[in-house]
DNA sequence: CCACTCTTTCACTTTCTTTTGAAAGTTCAA
DNA sequence: TTGAACTTTCAAAAGAAAGTGAAAGAGTGG
């Protein structure tokens, strides 16, 4: 297989994993983009390379920053600004995890926990039932939050030094 | 908090949750009422209680029966058909991720394989940055892969012994 | 202060997904 | 075999999401 056919298979299956994640495809496609070059890239070439407008590009730009997963590189002498990725891919998904912890589980552990205050009569089995789901899903969550916590320090943590060194 | 108003709260949360993940908004909602209710519903109740179609419905009990999240329920002397939903969280988080990880994981392994045979100078930049990206990614994926089916499996598994007791 | 280059914004368009509801299909008791 | 009860399908409509590109904005060197 040629670079080019490879590194384009690569930006689309990796735009569409992220598609099939809640993540905007371009965005996705953007980031692949900036693993597989070895040096930064400015807005013009990322337009050229996955044919999208500037707008587009503008905005995903932004929102990966946003993310974490891209920085801004200024090359001395140079006007433009440039578009580099972290491609350490551990960092890459603690980068991420932390990102939708943050955007997502946070506010649903909020939830969950107004939720289980609930009034009603304990015999009636629709409270019951309902009270024993929430209550089961708040653990849950709970859990998940102490788990991915773990992963997102992972350097310092007793989830680090068991799991990640067997796996790394 | 009246049941009423904490059961619509927590269909609307579950189904946003859903769609936030890649998941049709309103399969997760029915899978959220299902959740929550003690006794099976049929396709009439939920039509009711979501304000949907019935071709809707239909669709999507049909997918999450797919994903065996949710189960046909026969009642004795009944014409109609029954749905009802698996309430151990811990289960249903087994069956999203083995479901998840055959639908996504496991296609891509197999394209990322295919992407470390890309033929060329390896003294190349562009070839050296490539293949060491999709190195790293293909590395990752058989790691979370490994972790996903201990997961899935987590009845016999190492990783059920050390992690899931900590946590049940 | 002007001219130039690059970045950001945003109203509009396009594309993709989801939902609807009527019609066709299926099942089963009588 | 019929028809009532229920389920499934599917084409069309609605809705949501993403993308475009022209225009406005910002920063910089002359």
């Amino acid at each position: 297989m040629k670079l080019a056919e490879a590194k384009a298979q690569f930006i689309q299956t990796w735009g569409s994993l992220g598609a099939q994640w809640g993540i905007n495809r371009t965005m996705a496609q953007i980031h692949a983009l900036l693993m597989i070059m070895p040096d930064p890239l400015s807005a013009e070439d990322i337009m050229t390379e996955l044919n999208i407008s500037r707008g587009n590009t503008n905005m995903n730009v932004r929102e990966l920053i946003n993310w974490g997963l891209v920085e801004r590189v200024l090359i001395p002498g140079e006007r433009k600004e440039y578009f580099t990725a972290e491609k350490d891919i551990w960092k890459v998904a603690t980068e991420i995890a932390r990102e939708r912890k943050r955007r997502e589980l946070d506010p649903i552990l909020k939830t969950l926990n107004q939720l289980q205050e609930v009034e009603g009569d304990a015999k009636d089995k629709h409270v019951k039932a309902f009270k024993d789901s929430i209550q089961g899903i708040n653990k849950f969550a709970h859990q998940t939050d102490k788990v991915i916590n773990s992963f997102v320090k992972s350097e310092e943590s007793w989830f680090y030094g068991t799991l990640m060194k067997l796996f790394k």
